[in-house]
RNA sequence: AGGACCAUAGCUCAGGUGGUUAGAGCGCUACCUUGACAUGGUAGAGGUCGCCAGUUCGAAUCUGGCUGGUCCUACCA
């Protein structure tokens, strides 16, 4: 074995066999367990979030494979419509060319093409993980099974009258030129301005004044609203005033929407372009009229339309000087004609939320437009329930209040997108425009009777891509069939994500399973029965890691190691502003001045177990990452030594040999029950970061710093018996054998590959440590009191040491130990750890006192009642060991004042359980007695 | 505007149902290359648990308020 653990050498070799050998399928059982991966983009690559999901999911699912289960981790991608056909479109536009100038059918095969060849990227790295997901069922959201299980929704929910087609006001994006849903916009603060215009009123001399942040959709005003009982203007309710530009005729009405304090009390009402004024038109039974097309220019022709009746929808000539302008040019157009013509009454700084689309960054336009709608109410309700009565359980609880608070909030859904990549809506128009619904052309042509001369043109539209993620837990098991893995595997078991898609990905899994899947007493069947909410994984400052601001990691580079320069070039590359490019590479030098080391998969996935608690941020520190390399090393380290001391030796595998254990042993062996306990606690509750320190804290703490030293006065003592020797051994080997399994699925590659060479020693067999089984707590093997001998033994062991450190006696340097004082089980305890002693703290010899036997000066520590002296002649300064005895006593003295004020408080002592009471005197009583030892030991060495 | 969450050592965080000498890792100090490991060992230093009240014999822990921070939702032109 290497000196130190190097995992390049073993990460990728044994993830092929475990793939090669089917071990990732579900190998039957009673019980099944399942988790559906979150689809990542199919041609995207993974990012720390990733990293951090797939170490969670891995962890539960090698977890409840080696607990015998069912165990199914499916797996797939998605097809991500507006974010692949963006790099696409980005693509295509460096050679000058758009999707437009393709068509459909050619631009799809570029995306297609594009899949095909960045498609593996993602796998290939989630590989890299560790994942032990199922390849040989691998999905994406948009192969034939899972599009015809997309059109058979669609097709039910429409027949249901749960999907409908409108013509309404959406969020429009005028740079992907489609529609989006409420959730895909982000409103944020930005400083902008108040524009107070001036309406002259029709038939009389003064004039209203509006307030506005949007002044270029003045075009499309149709009406000025006051509030009803605002005394200035009540009189004027009823007449008109004179749109300036336009010159039209609009109306002054009342509504209680306008805030009479903000701005001038007037709001100008534009139907077509602000979801407010569609609502007060609505009301007033105003016109809309449309001034803007889809690129967010200012339209030639207006359209103008009716509440009453879409159809009568007219022409109306625009203001020609505005006619094909972007509508951030014609507002300042717009606003330097008025104030030529005298009608601007003044601009105001005003902050206010300025929409924006989330992949985009576009400002979003309210835009009326025909859609279709998902009618999410009758589909919400069954999904609070499931949730407020507990069918399904939200880790940690509190995110069910925000899963609460939105669902019984929902607007419509808006499902289609102006895109071509993506699953295509089954929807048919005749000539007419009349819509028909199903499967395919055929379906339709039969269902609705048409006959072939009726010509048929598909809706041009895709849906939204979260439309197809809602079937996921569902889909790729072969649903619409009635299929055994969905009989087998549904409901999942766990759904792991971040907060951030619970809306967009969680609540509408669990609508639409709901809906769609019934268990056989009819019940509906939830999508998952727990959802795991971890945290989202950000820089070591907290902040969001984007390109941006430069300070993404890459989980590939912490697993394989990136020198500085080509670290710098890839977090620079492609950046739009050359300024910013050199700040963040300036900032990478500074963070990672040695570039990044080749941690290996192991040390990043426990590091990812340790951070999983139950924040909302999860601040990646290179440091931690760091240490727990450290921690790869020493398992590396501590196997070297166990087989260093096994291969080829007697480690008790013959019953026939008679095998004695020692205190050490017996401890060891019980302490692993304990962690195997902790550890699956830990996992049942979703503590990753607890169950990984219960494993890191028995492994290096006890395991390591204890155990193996202890092990070691039994191999080297020459005159120990074989069977004492044969039962360290038998010890040492199989409690790693145990630990290993305990720690697998964390980290599975150090774990396999250890495990290859202790097993056999440690008599167990089987191809892959994956398929054994999960260590359990054996409750007859906990040994209380081998916990505790041990317990004394390390504190009699830390008395020397600390004289030993604090008195600076060179290490090399052997010490002569005097007890006194103690009581039998001192006695018995010294007696039967002499070896232990001697080895561990450097002991020449260990001799009783009497009690009333004058003894050397000398250095002391307690334990206990018992008395350890360290006789200081040549060793030891006395100013140093009063300095060192001061601190001890001042140490006690406050916690002996603490205890006798709580004491001497009759409340207290009348008050407070018995028990307690009881408990406080003892620990008083040991406290007096050590001071009172203590003192007379300073007063000794101060006489000297 | 409404709601959620957070505040513990220099940094990152643990601390079911109130009683611990308040813990860990990293960092820091001193010493040590002893036959698994310097990606190591040994011994240390470091905290009035954000602030103020309250409940209680007893509060890091429970309640209320305040301050500071993060985030989500919402139609202020």
């Amino acid at each position: 074995m290497e000196k130190t653990f190097q995992p390049a050498n073993i990460e990728t070799r044994w993830y092929e066999y475990w793939e090669q050998q089917g071990y990732f399928r579900p190998r039957g059982g009673e019980h099944a367990y399942s988790i559906m991966i979150p689809p990542p983009n199919v041609t995207g690559s993974l990012h720390m979030g990733h990293g951090f999901n797939n170490a969670i999911m891995d962890c539960l699912i090698r977890y409840h494979r080696m607990q015998g289960d069912n165990t199914l981790w499916q797996v797939g991608t998605d097809h991500a419509g507006i974010a692949t056909q963006m790099v696409v479109e980005r693509q295509l536009a460096v050679a000058g060319v758009s999707r437009h100038d393709l068509g459909r059918e050619a631009f799809l095969e570029k995306i297609w093409a594009w899949k095909a060849e960045s498609g593996g990227n993602i796998t290939r790295q989630i590989r890299r993980l560790g994942s032990s997901v199922d390849w040989s069922r691998e999905r994406f959201t948009m192969d034939e099974s899972l599009s015809n299980a997309v059109r058979e929704v669609f097709v039910r929910l429409y027949d249901e009258g749960l999907i409908y087609r409108g013509k309404r006001l959406v969020n429009w994006d005028p740079v992907f030129n489609t529609a989006i849903s409420d959730l895909e916009v982000l409103n944020e603060e930005e400083q902008g301005s108040l524009w107070h215009l001036r309406y002259p009123i029709e038939g009389e001399d003064g004039q209203l004044v509006v307030a506005t942040t949007r002044p270029e959709t003045v075009l499309g005003d149709t009406a000025v609203a006051v509030h009803p009982e605002d005394e200035r203007y009540r009189h004027l309710v009823g007449k008109q005033v004179r749109l300036p530009i336009t010159g039209r005729l609009i109306p002054i009405v009342a509504d209680d929407y306008v805030d009479r304090e903000f701005g001038s009390g007037c709001v100008k009402i534009t139907p077509a372009h602000d979801f407010n004024d569609y609502e007060v038109g609505k009301r007033h039974n105003l016109p809309l009229i449309n001034v803007l097309d889809r690129n967010g220019c200012i339209l030639g022709e207006f359209t103008v339309l009716t509440f009453t009746g879409y159809a009568t929808a007219h022409g109306e000539k625009g203001p020609e000087q505005y006619a094909g302008q972007d509508r951030f040019d014609a507002r300042k157009q717009i606003v330097a004609e008025f104030e030529q013509l005298g009608l601007l009454e003044k601009i105001e700084p005003h902050t206010l939320k300025v929409p924006r689309g989330d992949r985009s960054g576009a400002v979003i336009e309210p835009w009326l437009t025909d859609q279709w709608y998902v009618k999410v109410d009758e589909l919400a309700k069954p999904a609070i329930d499931a949730v407020e009565d507990g069918r399904i359980q939200f880790v940690p609880k509190q995110y069910e209040n925000m899963y609460f608070a939105w669902m019984r909030n929902l607007q419509d859904w808006c499902i289609s997108r102006q895109l071509w990549w993506g699953h295509r809506i089954p929807a048919w128009y005749d000539s007419h425009g009349k819509v028909y619904v199903g499967r395919d052309e055929a379906e339709v042509r039969s269902r609705y009777k048409l006959d072939a001369d009726t010509s048929l043109q598909q809706d041009d539209d895709v849906l939204d891509t979260w439309f197809s993620s809602a079937l996921w837990t569902f889909s790729t098991l072969g649903w619409p069939e009635d299929t055994k893995d969905l009989q087998t595997f549904h409901p999942t078991s766990v759904l792991v994500t971040g907060f951030d898609i619970i809306f967009f990905w969680v609540a509408r899994m669990i609508m639409m399973s709901m809906h769609f899947l019934k268990h056989p007493d009819g019940s509906p069947q939830v999508p998952f029965r727990t959802v795991y909410v971890h945290g989202l994984v950000r820089d070591s400052q907290g902040q969001k890691m984007s390109k941006s601001k430069g300070n993404v990691l890459d989980p590939i580079d912490l697993i394989d190691g990136i020198e500085l320069e080509p670290l710098v070039q890839k977090r620079t590359a492609g950046m739009m502003q050359p300024q910013l490019g050199k700040k963040i590479a300036q900032q990478t030098r500074d963070e990672f001045p040695e570039g990044i080391a080749a941690y290996g998969t192991d040390a990043l996935r426990f590091t990812f177990c340790s951070l999983a608690s139950t924040g909302r941020d999860i601040k990646f520190d290179i440091g931690r990452i760091d240490g727990y390399r450290n921690f790869c090393n020493k398992i590396w380290n501590a196997a070297r030594y166990v087989l260093m001391n096994c291969e080829g030796q007697d480690c008790g595998s013959d019953p026939a040999l008679p095998v004695t254990l020692s205190l050490a042993d017996r401890w060891i062996v019980s302490r692993l029950q304990q962690t195997a306990r902790e550890v699956e606690h830990a996992i049942n509750q979703y503590r990753f970061d607890l169950a990984s320190q219960a494993l890191y804290e028995f492994i290096w703490n006890e395991y390591c710093d204890w155990y193996l030293e202890l092990s070691k006065p039994v191999l080297w003592d020459e005159s120990a018996s074989p069977e004492l020797q044969r039962g360290t051994r038998r010890t040492l080997i199989t409690v790693l054998e145990a630990w290993l399994r305990l720690l697998h699925p964390f980290m599975p590659f150090i774990t396999e590959e250890i495990w290859q060479r202790a097993a056999p020693l440690a008599g167990v067999e089987g191809p892959t440590i994956m398929l054994q089984p999960y260590p359990r707590c054996d409750e007859s093997a906990v040994d209380t009191a081998a916990n505790a001998d041990i317990e004394w033994l390390k504190s009699v062991i830390l008395g020397v040491r600390n004289i030993r450190g604090e008195m600076n006696v060179p290490p090399g340097r052997s010490l002569a130990l005097l007890c006194r004082h103690g009581g039998d089980s001192d006695r018995r305890r010294l007696r039967e750890n002499t070896a232990f002693l001697t080895k561990l703290a450097r002991l020449e010899s260990i001799e009783w006192l009497l009690p009333e036997a004058e003894a050397p000066v000398a250095a002391t520590a307690l334990v206990g009642e018992l008395e350890l002296l360290v006789p200081m002649a040549g060793l030891i300064d006395k100013d140093s060991e009063l300095a060192r005895l001061g601190k001890e006593i001042e140490k006690l003295e406050k916690e002996q004042a603490r205890l006798q004020g709580k004491l001497g408080n009759s409340s207290f002592v009348d008050r407070a359980p018995a028990e307690v009471v009881a408990r406080e005197r003892d620990k008083l009583a040991a406290q007096q007695q050590a001071l009172e030892k203590l003192r007379r030991q300073e007063e000794h060495i101060r006489r000297l």
